[in-house]
DNA sequence: ATCATTTTGAAAAAATTTAACAAAAGGAGC
DNA sequence: GCTCCTTTTGTTAAATTTTTTCAAAATGAT
């Protein structure tokens, strides 16, 4: 029983790379916070986590980041997106082809992927590392300028490289949201990128975590018409809801 | 001064691997322990240390404690490896625009580049997230299909793909070589891409460790003439030095 | 030399972590 | 099934650490 539950804590943690207490004691509803902090004890004395403020880390997870720079994670809104990442997961099915962008709730999506036989296409380069874990993904990365601060790429060729490519259906979030501004991001090239990804694609699911709606980014790059399926969190207002629902958009 | 002093901490935590708060206020007596807060906070973004209750851990020590399974691959010739791309940092001028493969030297000579002002290219995703961290590098990703064994892309496109770029030179390595074989890599993609970059590229620096030597892979993309740098380790026997030279080839 | 920006320090405020102890749960032996 | 003993768990309070805030000092550019 404590031995099993320290197990799903490492599993998880491992998962993850890394779990707030809070995040735990939702996991584990039934057992008290003390409890919880006590297993992390004994998992760090196994040297399986790092104990850091507020929760724990995986180790491995510090150990896979080792090639490259391990960088913090952000944790704005970091609950938000791991639920909208949940809920995008369960809709990814086997044998699918589909394109993802760079962003960071994508990240949080290619970690709650199952290991399926799936083909992706991205141009994220953090996401792409993360994907690349997975057995049985097929993986492509979108070439083009990297932006550093988002890892991601974007190139005024996507057209010519999308040419021979096909996926049925694009993953992807935006960074702002209005209404009356539609998606918009703030990077112009990845604006054209998503453009030209959405021409391909024949259904749209955005993800988007409530605390990017009301703001506004300088390119749009899609409108509430352009998408199929809005994935976002429990926080996400009636009244937008409605609104998405009200012009055909499915709302997870 | 600042700067100078987040070295410092940071070379001290990887020295002895964890440093507590109080620690560190006993090396550093002539600042607050709130400015060795911020610049432990500062080196947790840089991705150097892991803080933790307390005080701080280095990432180089968790890498340390069980890290077998990413350490295995870059402990194969560390020290040649590390030489070669010393070496090879110190050729990279102010302002050039080059190619860079994705192998794990290519890895360690993004690690060695200085930040300078340059243009680089490369098709291993690993590699550019270790130039990310760097601010004055443009850096382009070549997309393609991923090969998670090596995290490079690699793309039968890569023509189209190079079609407006340029760079006038080549920074890569083989995976095997032999005089008669030239050099050889293991995945057809990968050599023609490889190919491609060849003939863009006016000058061709190769990186070979010495442990290569002697060695055949399935895909030849380079011969001995085509090159014309070779940068390689102490152990890379006369015989072949002389080898190159007659083909005028300069050897570092 | 002056103004703006960055860095630093001190103390208060806001957490989180640990400690302590009692209650509950398991388990061995009879 | 029951008793005793050990282990595990939960609650509360105490200790400690971390963060915040704001003003002073240092730095650097014009």
């Amino acid at each position: 029983m404590k031995r099993e539950r320290i197990e799903d804590i490492a599993e998880i943690i491992d998962k993850r790379g890394k779990m707030t207490l809070e995040q735990l004691e939702k996991e584990f509803p039934n057992v008290s916070q003390m409890t919880l902090r006590r297993d992390l004890y004994q998992l760090e004395e196994d040297g399986r986590i790092i104990r850091v403020r507020c929760g724990a880390m995986s180790v491995k997870e510090v150990q896979k980041v080792s090639g490259e720079a391990y960088v913090k994670k952000t944790t704005i809104n970091t609950d938000a997106k791991l639920i909208i990442a949940q809920k995008a997961a369960k809709l990814i099915e086997e044998g699918s082809c589909f394109f993802l962008d760079g962003g960071t709730t994508a990240m949080y999506l290619s970690k709650e992927l199952p290991d399926i036989n799936c083909s992706i296409f991205t141009n994220g380069i953090a996401v792409a590392m993360e994907l690349a874990q997975k057995k049985n993904t097929q993986i492509t990365v979108v070439g083009g300028q990297l932006m550093k601060d988002n890892l991601s790429t974007a190139s005024p060729a996507a057209k010519e490289y999308f040419a021979a490519s096909n996926f049925e259906l694009a993953i992807v979030s935006a960074t702002a949201f209005t209404p009356e501004n539609g998606f918009s991001c703030n990077s112009q090239t990845e604006s054209d990128l998503l453009r030209q990804v959405f021409q391909k694609a024949r259904h749209v699911y955005m993800m988007l975590d409530s605390s990017k709606i009301g703001k506004i980014n300088p390119f749009t790059f899609a409108h509430i018409k352009d998408i199929d399926v809005l994935i976002s969190d429990d926080k996400l207002p009636k009244e937008y809801k409605t609104l998405f629902e009200e012009n055909e958009v499915v709302v997870i």
